[in-house]
DNA sequence: TTTACACATTAGAGCAACTCTAATGTCAAG
DNA sequence: CTTGACATTAGAGTTGCTCTAATGTGTAAA
């Protein structure tokens, strides 16, 4: 039997306050408020004193604004995408258009960082001798 | 005949401008002179009419400066590592440390970001069975 | 019931690391 | 000798948090 789309849709009733989300999502309190304020995450419903509580819907809203923001796109285009998801299947292409550039940004900055971990290994390799040999600093920085 | 370290001694002589030197690295010149105004390429030179000039050596300085930004040590932190390697090699201890505690962040980071990578292959799979088969927009964000 | 405590709210200040602007200087080529 | 592409500086602006202050909320022990 397998799952359909339907039996997937997620549930909408308010269970996190700032903090459980901020601990699920690993970012701090400030930055969820943060990305709420900024309307980032559409839909999240307060108490009747004003106290804001998320649902596993919009969890899931968060989760893919923390992708986009851990891919480095803006805390604006990321309010731009959510502005076209909230308008409906019309916006698909262009929707589509940004996750494919950013998975393609992505990529490049992956392969940056891996180049910049062997310029790191060759230092540490660098410093694990001077500690062993015991041998002089003899052109330091490098 | 193996190379000795002597003889991989750099070149020491003035031969790029700002300008070059953000070519080479691949950064804006704002961001060279912001590095070098804050002391992180030490010894750079200045024609007698004061403008940079970057040799191979200065050269060598900025691309760990540069590896430590990309791996997110902060401004002052590479400050602090730079002027112990002025230091000479009674600091080569603290300098080893910062550089294999760098090595462990910057691991976290390449995971991380390698766990966000398959987030967005996943979201970029939805937008291309979405435009593939021209369905329906079930369930818009997720 | 009061008081303590850990939480929540907001507006707004502070910060790091660029990023850009304005005013000005340098210098080789036409 | 002027034009154009570079350089310099101080300092303002931007982004994305991050923190503070003043204040409110809600449970729980004294």
């Amino acid at each position: 039997m397998k799952k359909t789309k339907k039996e997937e849709v997620l549930d909408k009733t308010p269970k996190y306050t700032v903090k459980d989300v901020a601990k699920i999502m690993n970012v701090s309190a400030h930055t969820v408020r943060y990305y709420d304020n900024e309307g980032l995450i559409p839909f999240v419903s307060r108490t009747e004193s004003n106290i804001r509580m998320f649902s596993d819907y919009d969890l899931s809203w968060f989760r893919i604004v923390h992708c986009l923001r851990a891919t480095d796109l803006s805390i604006n285009d990321i309010r731009k995408y959510i502005e076209l998801c909230l308008k409906g299947n019309k916006t698909i292409l262009q929707r589509a258009k940004i996750i494919f550039a950013q998975e393609k940004i992505l990529e490049e900055n992956l392969k940056n960082l891996q180049s910049q971990m062997k310029i790191l290994q060759k230092k540490k390799k660098y410093y694990k001798d001077l500690l062993k040999n015991k041998s002089n600093d003899i052109w330091n920085p490098l």
